[in-house]
DNA sequence: AAAAGCACTTTCCTTTTGGAAACTGCTATA
DNA sequence: TATAGCAGTTTCCAAAAGGAAAGTGCTTTT
């Protein structure tokens, strides 16, 4: 008889971990997700709080964030026609996660400096 | 005199965050990371436990997860050679990294079944 | 002797990502 | 009237990521 499946099953883990980095991956989604967060609403204001970003990337990653309701779109039929980016309360519950990224991000520089 | 800079700054988190994206970005970092914390060890068995990977990725990760002192890889000088993969102490400093994923993951499941 | 296991590597190819630069159409300000 | 600001779009191109499939060299099991 053959032996089979030597190995540890972790897919409780690694499906839903895949499921969110599926939502949040790439360079600029949790960026754009952060200034908005820190009170950024304006196409060009959030670009210029994210050292590097490019206006064609902004756009793109923009429109991903609206159909994953993490950012709302909302055009302000004002004179003239105001548009501004907001977190939806969705967007909210990313926080722990953003949290512990940055918590890491600090340590990770402590370390590398130390060495 | 020009009015500048209307934006909020976010680099306080923002570079911690993107310091820590460039450690586990990419699709299978993570998962990698997973199955080796549950206990796989062999190549094979890692390979076997995530669903689409393959070898290339596989050997392309492990030798960054290894470079970034986040994996450990041990040969063994037994006949025969045996090569196994394990958690440096490093790699236990994200368990809340992958906790606050794996818990986002679970409800933004249900939040879309949901609707 | 043949088949299977282990730990990979190699080749080929397609898709995705990323960046630079210029451009658009509208409005507001100097 | 010219310039600047806003919210993007378009083009071009290079680099990186991702996947399928086959191969390699060694060992162990049947």
């Amino acid at each position: 008889m053959a032996t089979k499946k030597t190995y540890l099953s972790c897919l409780d883990s690694v499906k839903p971990v895949r499921d969110t980095l599926d939502v949040i991956n790439g360079k600029w989604k949790l960026p754009i997700i952060i200034s908005v967060g820190v009170g950024n609403e304006r196409f060009t204001d959030i670009e210029e709080s994210i050292p590097g970003i490019t206006p064609k990337a902004m756009a793109k990653e923009l429109k991903e964030l609206e159909q994953q309701k993490l950012i709302e779109r909302i055009v302000t039929n004002d004179y003239p026609v105001k548009i501004t980016y907001k977190w939806t309360p969705y967007a909210n519950t990313l926080t722990p996660i953003i949290d512990a990224l940055k918590e890491w991000g600090i340590k990770h520089r402590e370390e590398i400096f130390k060495k």
